[in-house]
DNA sequence: TCACCTCCTTGATCGTGATCATGGAGGCAT
DNA sequence: ATGCCTCCATGATCACGATCAAGGAGGTGA
């Protein structure tokens, strides 16, 4: 009895901690990265916290009104645009730090859907009060210029891949970013798990799934990678960075 | 003489009124358009006016340290990204009152050149000191977040004209958008001259030069514009956005 | 006026990757 | 078990646009 009262206490005590930044493992990734303890404190107290979105539930839809960004706590998402009818754009993919719906801002209104790969959790940030904040924290905004500095660095390295690369170039662009953005996080850079489909990917990179099928079978016989399903293991990253990088 | 002198006297007065926020004609379109009267001449103090870039000249160049965001006054730039040898990508082409150098925010130096592509004038903003501005002047904060958010969300949609469309729907897009951004900047969007060569627009849209060539001919052929070197009219404006946005 | 550029156009051929078609593997409910 | 999904792999064919090749147009300097 008087055991499960004191789980019950940890189990609340270990609870609150998670939900700080303070104790957060992604602080050093994360937006307020910059911040002293005391600064962190008070954007803590703007951040909600959401229950955990399952596999395949929406963050939000297209089109739906912009109030908040969202850092990425644990599992993956990716955002989805479309245009006309039945035509899906996924234009990215978000992992744990990462900060979704900064491209809603201008609108006042998200551009894609965002949509979750697996059981993922993420923290609220409610813009305006971010904003508010940011005029008050120096660090805080410099580092959101960064993130969203940052995200347009990437996207014209996209560009780059979907008007220059070839399909091989291309896989193995996406393969060796996820391994760098997995090491970065802590986790292991060559072996690791695909949280999205090969049509995720395809769609993504501007390939056919049939040719994303070819190529991972491609790559496993010359020794690249070994895939099975979604599990990947990298077997020569050297080669797939050449790979990626290659002229031509 | 006396007429001379007050010539001279309205070509000072002149040129210091244009170079002045509040006289400048793009005031409703550039960084300063929330700003008030008063706010505005805190904001003009901090720019510095640049001497004209002739065609052909560099306003940075990648790699080089980033200090400064630029407003485009007059003309027009392509950015350039090199990667390897030789193999160069158009990443965007900026228009007068647009921003350049945004993307080097993250990593303190540009990601890639930025090059005139007519006689160009330009307004030079030091982004510590644009920062620090920001933090009293809450609606420039804003724009320039809105600002950042309006260039994520372009960059996606190129993506997706990057990844799904045929060359046609490419080519009808890019002078949709000319167009459009011709109109919002006062100028007619039917007849316009193209600053940038067939070279740089294939660069930019993932196409051949040869094949821009091709399709401009054909939508000539079509009735949909007449071009005439770098001349443009366009004749079914209807048309050419329903070819842009087309499935398939 | 000439040669010499760069920029653009047009034609012929070829290759990458899309598309169409089929079948297997694995999960899940009944 | 069975059926019914979705997801993935693999084969055959085809088309879009790249590449190769050649020549014209227009500008610039000697």
């Amino acid at each position: 009895m008087a055991v499960h009262a004191a789980n019950a206490i940890d189990k609340r005590r270990s609870l609150l901690h998670e939900t700080r930044c303070q104790n957060c493992s992604l602080s050093s990734l994360c937006l307020p990265l910059a911040l002293e303890l005391e600064d962190m404190e008070q954007f803590d107290a703007i951040i909600r916290r959401r229950a955990p979105l399952k596999k395949g539930e929406s963050l939000f839809r297209q089109g739906s009104a912009f109030n908040s960004v969202y850092a990425v706590r644990s599992g993956s998402l990716k955002q989805v645009t479309t245009e006309g009818s039945g035509d899906d754009q996924v234009t990215n993919f978000y992992l744990p730090s990462e900060l979704v719906g900064l491209d809603g801002i201008d609108e006042q209104a998200y551009p894609g859907s965002v949509i979750a790969l697996e059981t993922t959790t993420v923290c609220e940030i409610p813009f305006d009060r971010l904003d508010t904040l940011s005029e008050a924290l120096p660090e805080l905004r410099g580092q959101l210029y960064r993130s969203m500095s940052k995200e347009l660095r990437d996207d014209r390295r996209m560009m780059r891949l979907l008007s220059r690369k070839t399909a091989d170039q291309r896989l193995a662009s996406f393969f060796s970013s996820l391994s760098d953005r997995f090491r970065r996080r802590g986790y292991s850079p060559y072996s690791f798990r695909l949280s999205m489909s090969r049509a995720d990917i395809g769609n993504y990179l501007g390939l056919a799934v049939e040719t994303v099928s070819r190529i991972l079978g491609r790559f496993q016989q010359q020794g690249l990678v070994e895939v099975s399903g979604r599990e990947v293991n990298i077997l020569n990253l050297e080669a797939l960075l050449a790979q990626a990088q290659e002229e031509h």
